[in-house]
DNA sequence: CCGCTCAGTCGAAGCGTTTCGACTAACCGC
DNA sequence: GCGGTTAGTCGAAACGCTTCGACTGAGCGG
């Protein structure tokens, strides 16, 4: 393995302007550094990273902090890191992605003293998030995916889900539907305060409310068995209802066999619209869902280019950024049963706002 | 952030001590060491990763190269995964996660070279991985999660799909099942020689002529579209069909679907089976799914300890393991409806079996 | 009681970079 | 032609650890 010392003995250089020629740190004539790059060339040099590492105090490392459990990441997530991942690397910056929890705080601990990670993104972030806290203290610039109770002073990516819910209702609206129900994460998940449950929540009441409707939510577990148990408290409460909307991706497919199982079809009967989703998990059911596409990919590029303002100025401006989701509309909702005449109609108002 | 020098001072002894104090790599008094945790604990001393990567050439970073498409990780990866990282954790090394897949060997050459990683494991091995090839000649020590075709001289850990298929078709013959199709992954996938869709194969084949019955395989592409495509494959080759094996956990979802549709119950008209496939994601199905659950976690624990005995000594000695996934039988299965009596007898053998 | 071994400790030499201060020429305006 | 920049380069000192060789006593068989 070459080193430093074989370049700059084969460009008959000294070792600092290899160093510059490398980095840029310091003008380095085009001659020169001709001389540098063909030296490299030939030794097939790779700067050795622990050693870069050590004496400019970068690890040239982000840590993408991304709770594991046992539901796997969906295909929003995966879109989300692989976005982050090929930001960063264009940068020249490794991401590590790291299955730490809020659980485990010794671990992020070791690993952030240990001056392993020049920066972090967070996701799954809750309302009062004690990985911000260790973080801060020991000085780690960080990016927060979704958002704290608290955010000033903080950067953070998240999905506007203000405007996504509003497009969504929207679209249920303009095809005449009134008896809506939202069917969120799990009571326990929203009382331990996570931010997309929470604000989802107040955005469908608030979303209702502009359209003269009765909002009502119904909490579901984050899996099929829920989203059943969901659609039955559903239809006890609102008999008659037309159109669900759901956040729990999980729950949904249960929501689905629920339907089918009672005889409900979808979407002549009932309008599903799933919130948050990728296509390829809208895809999977059947009829395929329709769903508010997450940006997820963009969304990791974002995070990352506002990670790296930060490691490389430590007093970045602070950028707080959201971003919507985009409806598309497949085969899971449309014009109410009920309506009857109507439907023509509302089927071409929906058509417009789509294209809006 | 203290140093080992600030260690040594409050302590009053020299670097080198503190340094064995910590590593072990000479004996040191327990007075001695008691002095020198007492100041570290003062001081909440974490040593530097860097420092110390470059002084001990060893970066203590273990690299999981897991390629992510827009499918994102199921529940078998995420248990995987976890299962590694809990592993790596506990023997003092950091797992990190990268999404690199075939097409980025020039990222991975320069992930490697630069000394960032101490070993590898990779995950969706193909039976040609250049990837092996890249990381054997950088004299970097890997494990595979699958095998590459030729496996002298590599460790791996995989499933043992010979066994699971066997289980899977074992079962579907207890109930009474006789023409069973298996839907395998996309025709593409076998020709690119990804090895669970070729072994799953070819274990099929021979399961089914240890029975004595005909083996039909139809490759599936990985999207509930293609599930139904599959579907309506099977049902026009094999119309009195009673059974299916699925590998493909995505194709399963429209595989369902496009029985619903055709008014074909499940298990009662059609049974299905999942294989490799977790609890969390066969619940997602209505019925839930009789599957074969995948080792995740053990198999993650496994490989990183396979790994680390190579790292730790460069000649430690090959280990290639398979371990079978379990049945477990849901909803989805049961005795086909034209054995008429046989029904109950056919219930007990599969109740038997699954109890052994 | 002699020469050994061995546990326990120290000082110093790396590990392969970055970065700082210093030096040399060339070039500027005047 | 003179001080003052500036581009381009060098040597050496970090960076914070590990590890090697060497030293000191204590314990021990003969």
């Amino acid at each position: 393995m070459a080193t430093m010392q074989d370049v700059a003995r084969l460009a008959r250089v000294s070792v600092s302007t290899v160093s510059y020629a490398l980095t840029g740190a310091r003008p380095i004539s085009q001659a020169t550094r001709d001389k540098v790059l063909a030296a490299m060339a030939e030794l097939d040099y790779q700067p050795n990273a622990m050693a870069r590492g050590l004496a400019s105090r970068r690890s040239r490392i982000l840590g993408l902090l991304l709770p594991m459990d046992e539901r796997g990441l969906g295909a929003t997530e995966t879109a989300f890191v692989t976005g982050a991942a090929a930001a960063a690397s264009a940068a020249g910056y490794h991401l590590v992605l790291s299955p730490i929890g809020v659980g485990d705080l010794d671990q992020l601990r070791r690993l952030a003293s240990q001056r392993m990670l020049d920066g972090a993104l967070l996701m799954e972030v809750q309302l009062h998030d004690p990985r911000v806290d260790v973080l801060r203290e020991l000085g780690v610039p960080l990016v927060l995916i979704g958002r704290t109770a608290d955010t000033t002073g903080l950067s953070y990516v998240d999905i506007d889900f203000d405007q996504t819910v509003r497009a969504a209702v929207g679209h249920l609206v303009d095809l005449g539907h009134h008896r809506i129900v939202y069917v969120n994460h799990s009571a326990d998940t929203l009382a331990e305060g996570y931010g997309p449950a929470l604000r989802t929540r107040d955005a469908f009441t608030a979303a209702m409310a502009g359209h003269g409707l009765e909002p009502l939510m119904i909490p579901a577990e984050d899996s099929a068995a829920g989203g059943r148990t969901a659609l039955a408290t559903a239809l006890r409460r609102v008999p008659d209802l037309t159109a669900i909307l759901a956040m729990n991706e999980s729950a949904v497919f249960g929501l689905l066999g629920e339907l089918a199982a009672r005889g409900r079809s979808v979407p002549d009967d009932v309008s599903v619209v799933s919130m948050v989703t990728s296509p390829q998990v809208a895809e999977l059911a059947t009829p395929a869902l329709t769903a508010m596409n997450s940006p997820g990919s963009a969304l990791g590029r974002i995070a990352i280019e506002t990670l790296l303002r930060h490691v490389d100025v430590g007093d970045a401006q602070i950028n707080q950024q959201l971003l919507p989701c985009a409806l598309e509309v497949r085969g899971s909702s449309g014009p109410p049963r009920t309506e009857g005449t109507t439907t023509e109609a509302a089927r071409r108002r929906a058509a417009t706002r789509r294209r809006a």
